[in-house]
DNA sequence: TACAATTATGCAACATTGTTGCGTTTATAA
DNA sequence: TTATAAACGCAACAATGTTGCATAATTGTA
């Protein structure tokens, strides 16, 4: 069973997330996925291509969810705990950055499954002075 | 100008979540606080806590923003980055743990403001098989 | 102690984000 | 080509958070 459909909403939904730089929440996707499904059917996409480990859920630090695809951070980076995530509190933006490595130091009664680390801050683009 | 008042609410508010052992969501706080004051209330006050830094922000990983008083999670602690917050998925509780270091690695044309570092999975409490 | 100033509150209404049910459409394997 | 389950649209709902405005309450000061 669950036969994995390849539908024309769900390559479009992809490849937006694919061609940006950050992370996107579900209204910035379905604002550029110009009205060919409706917004319901963007939320059941992103739920099964997150399913499909294509991409992955970051929480921003104002509690909307955003959505990056996994080259971009990818899924073994992830388990691996050395990437980072940067939130803009100007324009609100969720940046990937890499190369940071994480020593956990949690008791053994917790079961560890995913690690999340997110920096607030302004990010270069807002912190230029033009 | 800018005169603080303690009024009952953000008192009782304040005691709220100082006695609780993990970070409480609006909802959660709401409902302990037995209908003196209205729920945009609680809002306002927790907005105020957080500016007055005696209580600070953290979002869960399913998004929802959840408060812990600053001597739980230490103001120092958290600008020097050695602390964390384990989200457990089961019961939702966002419980602060010390004694962690984090290692930086951000290019310097990023401001750092704050830093989350939160981590899910199952809590000693959900795991426990009874 | 009373008063004035302004902070804090309540209420209503709204905004945003996300979810669910159900009937219909559509992609894919056979 | 067709059957079938996956995917979709629509409508309705739910949770969380915000805003405006009139009213109430706290606190410094006279």
């Amino acid at each position: 069973m669950a036969i994995i459909r390849n539908t024309i909403a769900k390559k479009t939904v992809f490849e937006i997330i694919q061609s940006n730089s950050t992370a996107m929440s579900q209204t910035e996707i379905f604002a550029k996925v110009n009205n060919i499904c409706d917004r319901v059917t963007v939320y059941r996409i992103l739920e099964r291509l997150v399913k499909e480990v294509k991409i992955h859920k970051i929480v921003n630090i104002n509690g909307v969810i955003n959505y990056a695809p996994c080259n971009l951070c990818s899924h073994e980076q992830h388990v691996h705990h050395d990437h980072l995530h940067f939130s803009c509190t100007t324009c609100k933006k969720l940046t990937c950055i890499s190369d940071n490595h994480i020593e956990l130091n949690i008791p053994s009664n917790y079961q560890v499954a995913e690690v999340f680390l997110t920096v607030s801050g302004i990010c270069p683009s807002c912190s230029t002075i033009l």
